[in-house]
DNA sequence: TTCTAATTGTGATGGTTGTCACAGAAATTC
DNA sequence: GAATTTCTGTGACAACCATCACAATTAGAA
């Protein structure tokens, strides 16, 4: 049984603060691929992530898949709807096999406004939600397809770049997944990736997609800019 | 002087708790136009807007503007900052003549924590504004130039239509003021507003834009949609 | 291993829309 | 009211990329 100490917004909280969330909580697992929250349902739940990874999406009319945020363990979903009444904008599902606690709104609420660092938890994770958000939308709005697709995988290589410049993303990320993330469509994913190849700055290893010099990555998407 | 009570984020305090909070802040006015703050700069203060009316923009750099936000009075500006401690990443200026009031970061941060109803108006707030930036990269993601540029003229009908199901935007908005929110360019605005126009759908007024039919715009876009 | 499903690679094509260019209209300034 | 700036309207054109359509490859299951 995890505890809810990993649980990020909660950071702050003592021995006696965490027992009593620890009973308003309802635990609840998800198998891989489940769909833990429907758009438009009226829970306004709190999703507090215990172990595994959950990923939020919104599908087009035209059945385009936008991913809007990947949740890793110690995060949390659905507090929008519990802070605002409104109902869900988007649907959730595991991507691993998951393992989260649920909060009511109210009860949300209430650890939230009577412990002050718990607020300023939530304050800070939503900050970052912005900032994210805004990054996409300058994205968006200023560089083409392709230029997404580049800076999408120069940023996670910046990630887990070692100290000789170099990145390996493991597992090698699925096109279709990157192409969720930066708005595009998977056939240019795989033409970009190709190019990528094909000039040296990416290439495939045994398990994971190896990037020599992060560095020549980015000045390649700068170039491309232009 | 405007009172510090018309500032959303202070809405639930106490007189003792205002003149508090009025001895920690400066008060500062800028002339429509002016620019207040600019991107990168290392301050990280909070704008509290007392009268006036701001906008957030972030230029491409090709020179292209995007508007991520604009505010009025009551609102306010930069908490991104404050609270997580990054530099700021895109540059505010006053659309009018605008009053603001000045809080540091950290005296945010005491306000903040020691008013539990401050803390939550502040989430409150920013979960507003992270509604509003995945409507926008979900439209961006989903919808064409043409199609978004008609949401927004839609949008901006809807929350002032009277009974009859009929709007005025006054004044009335500049096209490239409109092209700056939906991420497109000046003339595309120009060749949406024409062909809406042209179907009747608006119509020029001595001093606004009248929609004398929001539903019938909301249906025009659903089928443009496809 | 063999079979099946998932993922990748690539050509062809057409629609959308950004960009350039300039003319006309409207609003502001002087 | 003349002059200047800002805003609007529209044509032409090319770039970009989503979409369709398959083939090839790889991974996973039986």
């Amino acid at each position: 049984m995890v505890k809810l100490s990993v649980v990020g917004i909660l950071a702050g909280l003592d021995e006696d603060a965490l027992t009593d969330v620890e009973r308003h909580i309802n635990r609840k697992n998800f198998s891989a691929g489940a769909q833990m929250i429907e758009p438009e349902a009226d829970s306004s739940d709190v999703y507090l992530i215990l172990s595994g990874r959950v990923r939020i999406v919104n599908y087009s009319l035209s059945g385009r898949e936008i991913t809007l945020e990947e949740i890793g363990a110690g995060g949390c979903v659905g507090q929008l709807s519990a802070i605002d009444g409104q109902p869900r904008s988007a649907c959730v599902f595991a991507v691993n096999d998951t393992e989260v606690a649920i909060l009511s709104p109210a009860n949300f609420e209430t650890v939230v406004k009577s412990h002050p660092s718990v607020g300023w938890n939530v304050i800070r994770e939503l900050a970052r939600i912005v900032r994210t958000s805004t990054r996409r939308i300058v994205d968006v709005s200023t560089l083409g397809a392709n230029e997404r697709v580049v800076a999408e995988i120069m940023r996670r290589a910046q990630q887990v770049s070692d100290d000789t410049g170099a990145a390996v993303l493991s597992p090698v990320p699925v096109h279709s997944e990157i192409a969720g993330r930066v708005s595009t469509s998977r056939e240019t994913v795989a033409r970009v990736m190709g190019s990528l190849g094909r000039k040296g700055l990416v290439n495939k290893v045994d398990n994971g997609l190896h990037v020599p010099d992060v560095r020549r990555l980015e000045e390649f998407l700068s170039e491309s800019i232009h």
